[in-house]
DNA sequence: TAGTGGTCTAGACCACGAG
DNA sequence: TCGTGGTCTAGACCACTAA
């Protein structure tokens, strides 16, 4: 491969779209070792410090992960990133723990018109709609709507009867090669309707806490929309800006 | 001033350290540039790289700003900064506006344990306690109390009665010389009092997002307590996760 | 035109992990 | 011991800004 001479692009920044791409693409997968960046260097004709630079800059987005005297390693999504990267939801102790997940339906039906926009669909695509409740040490806390395309999700939960892991992003990852990388939150406070609180054993029109969430790959494809009804007398979400 | 000549610690790391010092403890003041990086580079006895990867992570923490052809400088709180980096309620429409304020009342008390204990007083410390409601193009939506120790900021809203600018974090820093670097906000669904109700036209009882952020500085110690209750109807909080 | 940050190189040596 | 990433150097040239 070689790098083109287009000096008004950056070589590094040339490099960085190269190994994203060969990411996006599946030629590096989740896990792999990559060439040593002497290697990476000779072979695209530039010196180790700048491919050393565009290495630098995708392990600060977390898209590959560096190990000193052993390699650099394409990222996949450990319960560790998925525990302190995706979920916020911290109890009023400041612990975060993450909770059981119980399953309650897991249907397929047309988008709505608003799943359908959130995920980027032609209204009316099928779609599969799972509702599961979880629970923080038995005490149900969040009520989760998650919508996933049928395309590429297509055996999800069916011959396993909506028997579904805790952890869907790491689901996705090794059985669909899909792998979560950034997410869009948008958050509200809501009030329970009768069946949530009957569900998280509220009063009806008890304040809880809506977080909408649209999950997106590396090349920025929505892949999952999340609606969660939090119960937050005893948790809050956590936001900490840098 | 000389680096010291320890091999556990990296050079560029102690120069980064150097550089938050100088500017913890005032002798670089927010809005001034710096040396360039050759001259730094002499005076500390190390490389041009040296110092340009120091100022480089600075950079990506907000602490310095670079302006080719310019010079680097020491990053100061901007009304972009300020909307971009701390404010996160958005329109449902996607758009990002400051609402105006207005100061219902700001008056001089003693901590309430919660106070004491998150802006890390004394308890009994006298504070600051500022009530005021923000309008989106005239409509009330939010509440905010916010908390300051009255030690650095004794003089703030007494000569000018109360009167108040919209954007505090640029007061803060241009009369007292406090840079708000970073915060902490926990986000709880909660019900309107029924004075919170009257101010903002609701319900008693209706659902309102509760941000409580704690503001720190670069040495991140706590600076200010704000509780802000927002009415969520026509507008959310935002987080990207990157 | 002079001075700044931005990119890129070639090479040295250190720290760590695995065999 | 070998190969990896991590630090550091010295110097070249480019791109931008201001005088």
């Amino acid at each position: 491969m070689l790098i083109v001479e287009n000096r008004s692009i950056p070589l590094y920044i040339q490099i960085k779209d190269l190994f994203v791409a060969k990411i996006s693409k599946g030629e590096w997968s989740p896990g792999d070792m990559i060439s040593s960046e002497i290697q990476l260097a000779q072979e695209l004709g530039v010196s180790q410090g700048t491919v050393r630079k565009a290495i630098t800059e995708l392990v600060e987005k977390n898209v590959l992960t560096r190990k000193q005297g052993r390699g650099t390693f394409v990222s996949n999504h450990d319960t560790n990133r998925a525990l302190f990267h995706f979920f916020h939801i911290t109890d009023n102790q400041g612990h975060k723990v993450l909770p059981d997940s119980t399953v309650l339906n897991c249907r397929r039906k047309k988008a709505t018109r608003k799943e359908a926009s959130k995920l980027q669909l032609e209204s009316g695509t099928r779609i599969i709609r799972i509702e599961r409740i979880r629970n923080f040490s038995a005490v149900p806390t969040i009520l989760e709507t998650i919508t996933l395309p049928e395309e590429p999700f297509s055996d999800l939960g069916k011959a396993s009867n909506c028997n579904l892991p805790n952890m869907l992003y790491e689901l996705y990852e090794q059985q669909f090669g899909i792998t979560i990388h950034s997410a869009d939150e948008q958050l509200r406070a809501v009030s329970a309707s009768e069946q949530e609180s009957k569900l998280l054993n509220l009063e009806v029109g008890s304040p809880l806490l809506e977080i909408e969430r649209v999950a997106l790959t590396l090349d920025k494809r929505p892949v999952e929309l999340r609606i969660s009804r939090c119960n937050t007398l005893n948790h809050y979400y956590e936001n900490m800006i840098f």
